[in-house]
This record gives C-alpha cells, structure tokens and sequence, in this order.
DNA sequence: AGATGGCACTCGGGTTGTGAGAGTGCTAAG
DNA sequence: CTTAGCACTCTCACAACCCGAGTGCCATCT
C-alpha cells in the first residue's frame, strides 16, 4: 500500500470535495481522477487515511470529506501554488495605483481580495506602534484646547484634542466634550509664534523616528524649552506616545462580507457565529497578528478549529503582511469556509499583498 | 362598519405579528388584543382591509399579515411614540461621552444603535461638504510632494499630497504614488518660511467658511501673494476646495451586521441581496440623504418597497439627521426587516442623534 | 344595518412508509 | 498487494395522508 498513493488520493478527495462541496466516494474518485486503480484499492486507501485522521465521513454510506487536518497536510505538502495570470496581475496593479489616499488604497485592497477569492477580506490599517513619525501638527482651536495632528510615514494621519486649560505640573487629560463652562485659558501659551517654534522643535527631534525612540527626543526638547512652556512639551510628547502606541486604534476594514450568504458556501452552524466573530475587529486582529508571525512563503494559514476563534471553526483564514521594502507594517487577508479553494486564496492574498507594498506611500 | 376598530384591528395585527412573526388570525386577535368583538366581526374587518391593500395573507387559510402599505398606515397614524426610560438615556450619554475622537464617537453610535435595536446600524461620517474649514495645514514632504491636511469644525481630518514639481500654470495632479524618478523639484518652492506665510494667508481668509465661500476667499489671497507662488497657492486652493466638495470621501459605518444572520429574521430571498445593498455604500448614502429630508418628527422612515434598492424590499430603514445646534451634517439611522419594532426603533434612532448632536465638537 | 354563530371548504405542514441509490467493509480469489 | 463480488447500512426523495387553523358565506339575532 504504497504512501504515495495515499497522498494523492487525499489530494483527489480535497479538491474534488472544494470542487463539488460534497461528500466524495471511491468510485468517482477513480473516474474523475486519473489514479490508474479500482475503487476497491481506494477503499482501503480511505480506510487507512480516516484511522490517520485526514478524511472523515458525515454518515456511513456518504462519501468522505477532509478533516481540518487534511487540509493541513494538503496545504503543507499538497498544494501547487498556481500564480495569477499576468492580466490578473495588471489588473491589481492599475486599481491598487487608482488610489487617492491612505482610506481609499485599503477600501481597494480589500473589495479586490474580496472579489478575486469570493470570500471575505480583512486589511488592517497600518500599525501606528510600527510606523515612523512623519510630521507633528499643533493647531490651536477655540479657548484652552490644542488640536495636535500626528502624521506617519505610511500616510495615516492621527488627531486628539489636548486641553491645555490646566496648571503646570497637572496630568493634561484627552478630551472630546467640551465642559460648558472652562475656566478661562491663559492665551499667552496659544499664541502663534510659541507654537510655531514649538513644532519646529519637536518637528526636528522626532522626524522619521520610530515610537521606541520617541521617549528619549522628546525629553531632550522639553528639557531644552524655556521653562514655561515645558509642561505644555511634556503633555504633547506623553500625547504622541500615547497616540502612536495605543493598539486601541489599530483599525481593520472588512470587504465582501456579502459573499457569505452566497448560497454555495452554506455553513452547519449558520453565519451567525462568523458574522460575530468578524465584528469582534480586536480579536480579529490578535487572530491575524498571529498569523502573519509564521514562516514560509509569507502567507500563513489557519485551518478550521486552528484558530481559537469558536465563530470562526467552520472558516479558515489566509492572511499575509505587507509593507513598505520589507517591513511588515499590517496584514491583509482573506477568510472563507475550511472547504475554499486554497492554492487560488493563497495566491491573491499574496499577490495583492505585494502590490499594496509597492503602492503604499514610501 | 366602525371606521375606528377597522384600524385597531390594523394595529392589532401589526402588533402581534411584530412579536410573534407569525401570520395573525381572527381568532387569537380577539383573545390577545381586547377588542370585544367576536372573530366572525374580525373576519369581515380583515376581509375590508384586505380589500384595501393594508394586509394579506400568504397563502388560504392562513393568518393575515400587514402589507408595506399596512406598515406605513400604522407608522403615520397608530404607532405611539415610546420614549426610552431614564437609564437608557443615561447609558446612551455616558457611553458616547467616554469617546476619544470622532471614529471613536461615531463607531460607538453605531455599536449602540444596533445593540439598541437589534438591527444593523448605518452612521454616516459628518459630510464635507457642510462642514466649516477650521484649520489647513502645508506640510513639506520629501522632495516635490507637499501634504495638505484639512481639518473640518466636525473635527474630520482629511489629507491629500500634492505635486508641486510641475512648473508654474501646470495643473497640478493629486497622487498617490512616487514616479521612481521625478524631476528636480525648485526647493525655493518650499522653504519653511514661505510655507509658513502662505499658510497664515490661507488660515486667515478661510477659517471658518463653508464651502461656498471658499473659491472666493482662497481667490482673493491668490491674487495678493507674491507672483512666484500665485500658482502654488492656485493648487492648494483647487485642491483643498476638491477636498471638501468630493462627495466621494462620504463614508459610512456600519455595525450590527450579525444580528441580521439571528434566526429570528429570516428574510424571503435569503440575506444576500440585503448584505449586497449594505455593501454598496454610494447607493445607501443616496437613500440616507433622500430619507433626511422628509418632514416630520425628525425621523424618516422608508419601509419595504419604498425603497428603490432591490436589496432592501424586504427591510425598512429608519433614519434620522444629526449636527450640531439644529444644523443637520450627517445622518444615521437602523436597518432592519419590515416586520420591525417601529415605535422601539424609531425612538432608539431618535435618542442617539440626539445625544450625538450634542457630544460632537462644536 | 351591523354583529354573531354555524358550517363547509381549502390548504399548508408534519408524519409516516417505502424504494432507489450510493457507498462502505469484508472476504475470497487473482 | 490488488481486485471483484456481495451483503449491509444509511440518506434522500417521493407519495400518501391526516390534522388543524383559518377563511368566506349565510342565516339569524339585536
């Protein structure tokens, strides 16, 4: 009984099942794929591989269908990566480069993994923890309150609102509501000429460097800064920080969602779960910052009940990171139902991937 | 034939089938709902209403079940508003106050509205076009390529590059991505100094404006500045004008979306035309935007066929205007199946926009 | 005139029974 | 080790069937 025969009937069984979404038996598997042996031989074949755990059947007397386990070894061993055409290619590049902002390239990205896989897309905005400072903005706005614009360099813009009202020495604090009635601001701190040479300072201390090193040039500036206005540096640096390292922010956008209640990929327990899941974006995004930390080609893949995610048993998740010239700032992928088309997922995840890169602002 | 007990009879059946999702007899109307009469004298009401179009019955011998225009009777002339209890209202206020910025706040109204309801809920962002310019920024970055960042009274961001490598009277061109290797740009262009006067010109005439005064303001500086920069001040001025008037960068968000997969609202055709509308963003704004406008208290609602989406004949939307101090810039609203909880949703609807309206920076 | 009770009729949905087909495991032979 | 044959099991589809809910209509009552 030889092993390699094992494999390719496994083989056969997975994509004849992805193909036809139905239990597979010996004898079509002998008909449909050139395997050169009867469906007895098969049979046996099928016996060992369900004790091995690969194959399982719904019922007796119904055919066999993979295990998440199956697909496991399919993937790992089985699957031949099948590049996209070149118009496929062309296609992602033109309407990835059709983008007008940072918003826009994202929403691109993931209607065309949507539609190339017909599943549902999730891209994550680009990590503030992982993005360099591009540029800092301080504006001053209607009394006590400084609007303080954060820019990285992968063209994602930030803002809070700083509340200057309070004391030296005082926890500046976040705010969105306006307390009706402040106590009157002192305007000296707010005029255009401080905070012009403010920004220039803190401009020049913290351009292009990353959130690690933030901490150390912003103490600098404030230690350098007339004594008046310290407090006022301190509160926007601790701002910055807080900005750039809260994972609060780290956003994901969904696409395609509709193709789940397409009617060919019906799921046992419903969609409500997976829909659930999808709306849980934080723990969605611990599930993909996982993924994305496997070896390999640079697409992991997550498999059924791999992925701790009870909503997402029945789906697996395809996801790759991207990022400017190596640096894997976010991560991007596709999420179907256990039985999709894996080989043609893995591709367009990847494919979209590093075309995102090349597009992303530099 | 008493005009009068014809539509309690009407709201009876609206009210019932809501909560039981099943078709409605004469004889459990009688019992459930006091009416006082006996089914026969039910029966000969239904048959009336039924002749009128505000119910049917799916097929003989089964129970009668509101129409769209059954609906719509019962929304305009018998539902009575139900206000929220005290707890819920202040659950609403502190939950949306504890928001950070304004993705944070509009996020939470959603999370909110379709928690409320138990439907989806659509939010859209604070439209551009009738925000105020409260701030603009000129930011150099590397090489020819200059950032202009916009920041609205709604307190959105929005940001946009601009190429000013190209010589004076060129149009300048919106891009996202670099050419590998531009032409030398003229570094005079872009000096801080420079930078910085044009911007406080620019601030200066445009703070404050709606969109319809801006071409004439950004004019009048144009023409005041120093001839080498008339063109570079002519692009920001187009671009920024573009910004804000692109209707785009309209965006919405939608949360709530699993709920429509609970099994308690099976839709006829499945859930996949519903999803694809939701999907279709530009289409749901255009119903949103139509759906505001309408009289009344506030609150528009479009039920079943009303709506021109195909998607959509089987949901009602309900939606209402929310600004700051009257002024409506956006608006948001629940989608849900047309056997819905009108008076529940209507006020869940109505008590977010509220709130929202008054936590918004004003 | 409007409300009511009675009654025959219709129809959908659930239950049951049956037969066909697909697929398996096992065993014995090539 | 492969193959053919065979008995066995189970699901699915179909048909027959009954039951109950609900209706429409008509004669009767107030």
């Amino acid at each position: 009984m030889s092993e390699e025969r094992r494999l390719a009937v496994l083989r056969a069984i997975v994509e004849d099942y992805v193909h036809t979404r139905e239990p597979v038996g010996s004898r079509v598997l002998t008909e449909r794929h050139g395997l050169g042996v009867s469906p007895a031989t098969i049979r046996n074949d099928m016996a060992a591989l369900e004790e091995a755990g690969y194959i399982a059947q719904p019922h007796t007397s119904a055919g066999r269908i993979p295990t998440d386990k199956g697909y496991r070894l399919f993937v790992d061993r089985l699957a031949e990566v099948r590049p996209l055409n070149n118009p496929q290619r062309r296609a992602i590049e033109t309407f990835l480069s059709e983008a007008i902002d940072l918003d826009d390239v994202l929403g691109r990205a993931g209607r065309l993994i949507a539609q190339l896989t017909g599943q549902v897309a999730v891209v994550q905005y680009p990590s503030l923890r992982l993005s360099g400072l591009r540029h800092l903005e301080l504006v001053p706005v209607g009394g006590a309150r400084l609007l303080v614009v954060v820019i990285t360099d992968t063209g994602r813009v930030e803002q809070r609102f700083l509340d200057v009202g309070a004391g030296p020495g005082a926890e500046p604090a976040v705010v969105t509501v306006d307390s009706p009635a402040g106590p009157a601001p002192d305007p000296s701190a707010l005029d255009e000429g401080t905070l012009g040479e403010l920004r220039a300072r803190l401009n020049a201390a913290a351009a292009g460097k990353r959130l690690d090193d933030l901490p150390d040039a912003f103490a600098r500036v404030v230690a350098g800064v007339d004594p008046t206005l310290a407090p006022l540096a301190r509160g926007i640096a601790d701002l910055v920080v807080d900005t750039l390292g809260a994972q609060r922010e780290e956003r994901i956008v969904l696409a395609g969602t509709a193709n789940l209640a397409r009617a060919e990929m019906r799921f046992e327990q419903g969609l409500s779960p997976v829909l659930e899941a999808l709306e849980e974006q934080v723990v969605l995004l611990g599930l993909l910052t996982e993924l994305a930390s496997e070896p390999g080609t640079g697409v992991g893949v997550r498999i059924g009940h791999e992925n701790r995610l009870d909503g997402l048993a029945e789906t697996s998740v395809v996801a790759s990171g991207y990022g400017t010239d190596g640096d894997t700032v976010a991560i991007l992928g596709s999420i179907g139902p256990t039985r999709m088309d894996y080989p043609g997922t893995i591709a367009s995840v990847r494919a979209v991937a590093r075309y995102l890169s090349r597009v992303l602002p530099s």
